[in-house]
DNA sequence: GCTATTTTGTACCGATACGAATAAAATTCA
DNA sequence: TGAATTTTATTCGTATCGGTACAAAATAGC
């Protein structure tokens, strides 16, 4: 479907996913309700119409946005949690998803859908079911890891959905410590406490073992 | 000093803790940048010029009502927490943050502050302060407590301060399920599994033991 | 009653909000 | 080359934004 031949009329003169990728910059910054329609236009470098021709109206290209966002965390997420050593998949989750929300600009990032999504989603239906999905995937995620894991002999505390439930919201907890101004010591400390719970191990990751 | 003798001028026709309330309930639903000053003064039943004189502007007014909001918040945990026995105290907590969380007339009310602050916090520093203290405030509330059972000989998987941590979070990503739209029955599936974890007890709240 | 002081509501300010109308520019097809 | 089609930028329009000037209203002290 991708392979269609070119449109008939003008090409268009901006590439989707990049203008999707600068919208997502203010977005992460100011939110939806304080990202006005000029100031998105400046940095995707589109004029009005052609951002409404594009993308609909603000809050369809925001939806565009988020869902752009979730698939690339969730591939990433995916990739981090294949390690066959069930602590480590955990630790590489976490280092994973800390250095998202620490990256970037401004201080405070943290994640796009905790950081902003939240707020929209009391009046907003369609972004409260984006969210409400989001969190869904990314606990069965982990849950599939955990299941995977007592599948291998891992003598599990909980459910892998009730493991899984639990490290998701460490990581949506840090995503809000991380934009409070948290530090990355300070994010890793709590989320490493969490994976010694729910692994049982206290072996260091790789990176750390060969520090010493 | 909130005995003195009445001032000089015009009486003010508005009680300040209710106007914060109402204000509170708008800021809760639509946010901060959401919600306007019109739409304040209607809900505060307050003119605009009445609004500025007795709460600076729409950003003071707002922290204004967060620290309203926290003291209460913080008030209620204490004493929720001050129950002799652990798990029965981190139950205690959980249950009125969840009913917190829950209460209200729209759906996905959730944290004040978790579902409207942390929007800002990327842009106005003293929101972001205002959140990180209050996280760490509640993070103290529950290394407190475990600190205290771990003086009446309670055998702690961890620290205090990591576990009140991870109490914490767990109770922060409640308050963002509860904005996703999540029902009861899963908030608290969740927080039971944190909560037998960190404080290794089954056994089941009074509400529960007395059903049966 | 008169003055000083504080709160109140009406009206208004420039700036900016989201979105649309319109026509020029750039391409493919015939 | 000309018709059809799509994207582009300029301009505009109505509504609302946060915030303020101003004067009337309501109290306490003298």
């Amino acid at each position: 479907m991708s392979l269609q031949k070119r449109q008939r009329g003008r090409p268009r003169q901006y590439d989707r996913e990049t203008a999707l990728l600068a919208a997502r910059r203010l977005f992460w910054e100011k939110g939806f309700s304080a990202s006005s329609i000029d100031e998105l236009c400046d940095v995707m470098s589109i004029s009005k119409p052609t951002l409404y021709a594009g993308f609909g109206n603000k809050l369809e290209l925001y939806l565009a946005v988020l869902r752009q966002y979730e698939a690339e965390g969730r591939a990433a997420m995916a990739e981090r949690l294949a390690h066959p050593d069930l602590a480590t998949a955990l630790r590489q989750a976490a280092a994973g998803a800390v250095s998202n929300f620490l990256a970037g600009e401004f201080r405070g990032r943290g994640c796009l859908l905790v950081g902003t999504a939240v707020v929209e989603a009391a009046t907003e239906r369609a972004v409260q079911i984006e969210l409400r999905n989001d969190m869904l995937a990314s606990g069965a995620l982990f849950e599939a890891r955990f299941a995977r894991a007592v599948a291998e002999g891992f003598a599990a505390p909980l459910s892998p959905a009730l493991m899984g439930a639990i490290m998701r919201d460490a990581i949506y907890a840090a995503a809000l410590h991380a934009r409070a101004g948290a530090g990355r010591e300070e994010l890793l400390a709590t989320l490493e406490s969490v994976i010694v719970l729910l692994a049982g191990s206290t072996a260091k990751s790789d990176a750390a073992r060969s520090l010493c």
